[in-house]
DNA sequence: GTCTATATTTTGATAGAC
DNA sequence: GTCTATCAAAATATAGAC
């Protein structure tokens, strides 16, 4: 596998995804995604099956990632306004790694069509390990005696939205969003 | 003008904004909206110009109440706290009304023609206003000195997000609501 | 690997009968 | 105010030449 060189199906789906971010995935054709790239619609198929398989690969393979980080976080030895600050770390990292997936991510997942339930599968047990941690900090006393369900709405709201905002920043210091972020997010709930 | 019964027109934009709500505006058809309603597409037509005439009442409508209530708040007696809990009411008052249209104000505006300029106006101006009491509450030291940018963003995406959680909970008691996020939303940037 | 040409379906919208 | 019939444009996708 070489991976310093983007294969053509690696680059329909940066490309596509770029799109995606900007209009949705209905609005974006494969003419669309052809034009960006100067070559015809039809030759998008020589190296993805369909418009529906790019969608799956941008969704799928994001929302892994954010499986497997909330496993590694799960396994930690931190307490929980540690695993928290993992939490925010993670977010800030993945959605500063892939801006325009994480906008399909967000909003474009409801036209996913046999992954779908796998990827709703996946955000349900990612939400219950978030709101685990957070019963666990309200049993210790480390976090606010409120209800952990809109606590973490609030925050996980806030670590979606991410895309949205990183990227109108040019200047942004990504260890100083994490720190800044750290500190409004988990005062918000800790004791 | 009689507001006890529903026009024609409000209904097509309530079922359409439902519609928008579940796959985004350009997935659904305005056969699918007719249907919805138990017409024939071509019979939208006599009520509305287009489908872009559907999106513009959805959106603007909603731009401008928060433009009002922004405007409303800033010229209340408050102070920089009192003003943060009146713009969290805000936002779960008209989140509440009007849940549908929420989604299409956060994931459609792009697809506004020629209001989208408008739209953006407003928006930018809300932000504007957002900053101008944060800045303040830091000057007057209610507010932590942060990055005033930063924790608008993580107050207005949670806000911003509110038409996603609120149906969840039919249980949900709004001035609840209200409290909780005030707590969390405020003690995240308060001194 | 990309092209042209084309098949097939779906879309927003209009015309005109009732 | 709704219908049927229909149009014109645009969509995804395929076939086959180069």
């Amino acid at each position: 596998m070489n991976k310093t060189s983007e294969t053509r199906k690696e680059e329909i789906v940066r490309v596509a995804a770029k799109l995606f971010k900007k209009k949705g995935y209905s609005a974006v054709t494969m003419r669309d995604i052809a034009s960006e790239m100067g070559i015809k619609a039809a030759s998008l198929y020589n190296h993805i099956t369909s418009k529906q398989d790019i969608l799956d690969v941008i969704i799928i393979s994001l929302a892994e990632a954010f499986t497997e980080g909330m496993q590694q976080i799960r396994s930690s030895e931190e307490n929980c306004v540690g695993k928290l600050k993992q939490i925010i770390e993670l977010h800030v990292r993945l959605s500063s790694q892939n801006i325009y997936g994480m906008a399909s991510l967000n909003n474009d997942w409801m036209h996913l069509k046999e992954k779908r339930d796998y990827f709703k599968r996946l955000r349900v047990n990612y939400e219950d390990d978030f709101i685990d941690i957070l019963k666990k900090g309200i049993a210790s006393g480390e976090i606010l005696d409120a209800k952990p369900e809109i606590m973490m709405f609030s925050i996980l709201t806030t670590l979606r939205s991410l895309y949205i905002w990183i990227p109108k920043k040019e200047d942004l210091d990504l260890e100083e969003l994490i720190g800044t972020l750290s500190k409004i997010l988990v005062k918000g709930v800790a004791c």
